[in-house]
DNA sequence: TTGTAGGCGTTATCAA
DNA sequence: TTGATAACGCCTACAA
């Protein structure tokens, strides 16, 4: 088992001494042609990498970013992670992902895990529990740190710091929008119960396109879910039951596939009868039947633009120091349209 | 933007020694009462918080684990990371996780950067070309550097270390057996062509649980589509016409997915004139009409024990040195039967 | 051209 | 009871 071997190690070996060593390998001019070339073809040799940690002690950066999500089994984080990933990477970042599980201790544990040197800058999106609680202290110690933030889709106004966020409110509208121009009346938004920030711009998006045409709220139209799966299905089917629908815009890809199910269990056509859109353009919405038109929420889009903004802040901070600008980026949805909406 | 206070800071300003506030805060007996509680008092009032580089440094660990796995948008792996995260949070690590999107270069450069120091272990799944090319110098690389290595799924018999995989050989024969036993003659594989040893373990059960039940293998009932999407679905199409087929074992729910609805469109009923199963339990399967049987791979459980194992090598890198002695933990998929297959 | 010394933040050993 | 010193691995200003 041979370990790691260090500059000491080289120097030792070659009877130089250890400044000379990093100098040679840094191909500086300081050093002798044959000096480098002992030292150089030895490091090879013998494969000498400098050690990250040392090199982020002495530097006080470690080119980590931390990531922390609500859930990493959920397509849309998924992908933004992804985006993330490739952004970083390719600007010699590693990524250190933390999952929160909707919990607010976890996130707060997390955070202050990572925040004692682990990582030159976050991108986050609040736990449930968080945006319920409207608690963002570890947040605002983190950036009185000085450490850089970056929220995506599940952000708060209460903190200042770049923010990537879809245009849910705009783009609900005009799929409400297009349902009313193409002759739907009796429109159901399906909704979660936290969630908090996201939802309440997608029903604002929902309530304001009716307003603008005149159609009156109907609040029994509006079903609330529990986030959390495990639920029968009777909830959903009452809610047809009572309703007379002919459009409905889901939150999410999951309600939209249950309501589907149990709509052609009652008989009802879709698209014919009923037309069905839904937020997060995953798997599901693809491979459904009939397939599901939704929301493309660019979730790779959003996370390289999210590293984007952090690795620049992170580079910047040498610069500037405190005349802050910050940001708010929105991404543009776009409706996928497949076979559960008539054109 | 008040900055993270150090040690040194605490010692300046309480004019201590630097070894004593370290001391204090560690409430050493050494250390007078007085002198502890002041330095206590001063370091929670700064909320001082030691840095965890240079504690990585010192000590030679980080406690952070490396993952390396193909792809994060997949269901599979990511229930794996969860697993992973979940048991590795518990017992105070950390997690970096690195995407090889199944490339053999991006697979090496990850593991050789993380190498230097980052981490303390590996956890990966080999990526498809790695698989392929057949060259694993950098795990060879890595262990021989004394780090830990734990591979799941994907995994291959030239590397000797700690290894967590499914059955696949098994549970695919058995699956196919049931098949038989519920009075099914043609049975169909739908497989992959590179994910090569993952697969070739399903096809092996396949082939032989029809060995078994003395059925002659007909090369003409297996299906090989290529991994990566974007295929029409004519190929599907064209084998289910040329070919008399009452039952179909596919690699991925995926698979599975699509050849369902091409069936459907044929006319053909599911389960009654033909049954799927596919591997890989996840959303898709649950939501697909008829919904989908599948095989769980417990992707949690794979996750929570790679970790258990790598964690527990980590940990006794002190005790002993060179006995060495790897395990392989196989762990069993369960059938889920739903609604594509008759009892 | 090469080497010495100090420092990044922490801990451990030994001396006072 | 407290403090000085060295060390983890690397870098760099400065000295030789």
């Amino acid at each position: 088992m041979r370990r790691k071997i260090t500059l000491k190690d080289i120097a030792r070996e070659l009877e130089v001494s250890i400044s000379t060593v990093s100098k040679a390998l840094k191909n500086s001019e300081e050093i002798g042609r044959d000096t480098k070339e002992k030292v150089q073809a030895f490091a090879k040799l013998y494969n000498y990498k400098p050690n990250n940690i040392a090199i982020s002690l002495k530097n006080k950066y470690t080119k980590n970013i931390g990531v922390i999500i609500p859930d990493i089994v959920h397509h849309f984080f998924t992908t933004v992670f992804r985006g993330i990933e490739k952004y970083a990477n390719s600007k010699g970042y590693n990524v250190i992902i933390c999952v929160s599980d909707e919990s607010f201790d976890k996130e707060v544990i997390n955070m202050e895990l990572l925040a004692n040197g682990s990582i030159d800058g976050f991108i986050m999106s609040l736990s449930a529990e968080t945006e319920e609680k409207n608690d963002f202290s570890h947040l605002i110690e983190v950036t009185n740190q000085g450490i850089p933030l970056v929220l995506f889709d599940r952000v708060t106004d209460v903190i200042n710091c770049d923010k990537v966020i879809l245009n849910d409110k705009e783009i609900s509208f005009s799929v409400v929008q297009k349902f009313i121009q193409s002759g739907r009346k009796n429109i159901a938004l399906v909704t979660t119960d936290n969630y908090f920030n996201v939802s309440k711009k997608r029903m604002e998006g929902y309530k304001s396109a009716l307003e603008h045409n005149g159609i009156p709220l109907n609040e029994n139209r509006i079903l609330t879910l529990p986030y959390h799966d495990e639920i029968e299905d009777t909830q959903i089917t009452d809610f047809f039951n009572s309703n007379e629908i002919d459009a409905v815009l889901c939150v999410n890809e999951i309600f939209a596939i249950r309501c589907m199910r149990v709509v052609q269990k009652m008989g009802i056509k879709i698209p014919e009868d009923i037309s069905f859109v839904g937020f997060t353009n995953g798997m599901l919405s693809r491979y459904a039947s009939p397939k599901l038109s939704s929301i493309a929420q660019h979730g790779d889009k959003m996370g390289e633009i999210a590293a984007q903004m952090l690795i620049e802040k992170i580079e910047r901070e040498y610069i500037e120091e405190e005349d802050e600008a910050y940001r708010t980026e929105v991404i543009e949805g776009t409706l996928i349209e497949r076979e559960s909406t008539i054109n």
